[in-house]
DNA sequence: AACCCTCCTTGATCTGGGTCAAGCCGCCGC
DNA sequence: GCGGCGGCTTGACCCAGATCAAGGAGGGTT
């Protein structure tokens, strides 16, 4: 709960000095949703960026036909809201805490004012925008490229892991088919049929024991 | 071909000051390819950020299995490899001229000192790396949400039309189809349905007529 | 004109994954 | 305990769009 920490375990902030790691921290605002909490709407004017802390955020989008699709699982030291604070535009996405969450809330005032100040930081964030715009064309890359099972395999191994070799899968199994663009139905289908073949074991808790990481990654290419 | 010109017609850098565009323009490099060239390679160092003056290049991503897919069509006045410069980082894609292309070259190295000595250069790229990240989250919502007939909706309406409603889409069908995510068949099904049912009409060289951009529009929406 | 060669169109068929529907399990409240 | 409810699994079926397979239609080149 120090803001300090917080800041300090930020991805987009990994570029960015302690002693403006600091800056940050004691300017920000703690703030806290209960479960299921809507945060931002869409098209919502943001109050600001948030790093999460503890808890869990969904961050989606809603098609006219109610069907949504989840952009972003933000887990703490994630931000979400960043872009739309620093680019100053309306909230493109919703953002909803899954769990009871805690985040540090930076004003966009503040956060303007401070970008205005400190050239330094300005660079940082940039590179951080950067590597941002990377990930996200990575994601349309599987979306549009991988099969079903590839993008799970490839999830399966972007998650991190124990020693045992298990991971856990953060949030709902749907909101997880979600983010994949996938149906809970089908992602329930091939997390077994990796079972099946011995690649993972499921373990309760949404835990999953990796047996062959070889072969999930094998499987995550393209199917030839 | 003036490169005052070719910058001050480009999106990115509109955001920026006249003076600073203007000294952009004098630190980049004029440079040519020609029809079907590959400009740079996935995984290749970058030389920096380009911007087109004439032309078309093709950014694109091979997967594995040599599907690919097109990220984005550069028109005049668009740039390309702008992320991996700022950021500095290794080319997440290639870049191949469509037909005979001018460009300018703004070189990594002129650009992060620019950087450096400019801080509201930073603030406005800052703005500008934001919009991107919009556009890649409209993409994915796109790709994701919308069927085939509601994406080539929307992209016809996104195109740039003259006075008699006639807009001319740049490329082969078969990149622009690889765009919206789709095969070239399906790509050239759903633009005769539509003119079957009135709402456009097919010219030659690639050029479409808007007939009802009202229909079109319901048609863009996801389908109920 | 006759030949390619590349792009586009059109039809026929196939299939990954979505949809629908039915059970199952664990959890909470009464 | 027991009912209800929400999430997960499993099976049967369906469909949008991919794939495969022929044609056309230009447009160069010789």
């Amino acid at each position: 709960m120090d803001p300090v920490q917080i800041i300090a375990r930020c991805r987009l902030f990994e570029a960015v000095s302690e002693l403006r790691q600091k800056k940050l921290a004691t300017l920000g605002r703690l703030v806290g949703y209960a479960k299921d909490q809507i945060i931002v709407r869409q098209s919502d004017v943001v109050p600001g960026m948030y790093v999460v802390a503890s808890g869990l955020v969904r961050v989606y989008k809603i098609a006219p036909n109610g069907k949504e699709h989840t952009l972003h699982m933000a887990t703490p030291g994630q931000t979400f809201a960043e872009v739309a604070a620093i680019a100053n535009f309306a909230c493109p996405a919703y953002a909803q805490a899954v769990e009871a969450t805690h985040a540090l809330l930076l004003p966009t005032d503040v956060l303007t004012q401070l970008l205005r100040q400190d050239h330094e930081l300005c660079l940082e964030l940039l590179t951080g925008m950067g590597l941002w715009v990377r990930h996200l064309t990575n994601l349309l890359e599987d979306v549009v490229l991988r099969d079903a099972a590839a993008r799970v395999a490839r999830r399966l191994l972007d998650a991190p892991r124990d020693e045992e070799q298990i991971c856990l899968l953060p949030g709902l199994k749907k909101h997880l088919a979600s983010h994949l663009n996938l149906t809970a139905e089908t992602l329930s289908r091939t997390l077994h049929r990796f079972q099946d073949v011995g690649h993972i074991r499921i373990l309760q808790d949404q835990r999953i024991q990796i047996l062959d990481s070889q072969a999930l990654a094998a499987q995550s290419g393209v199917e030839p």
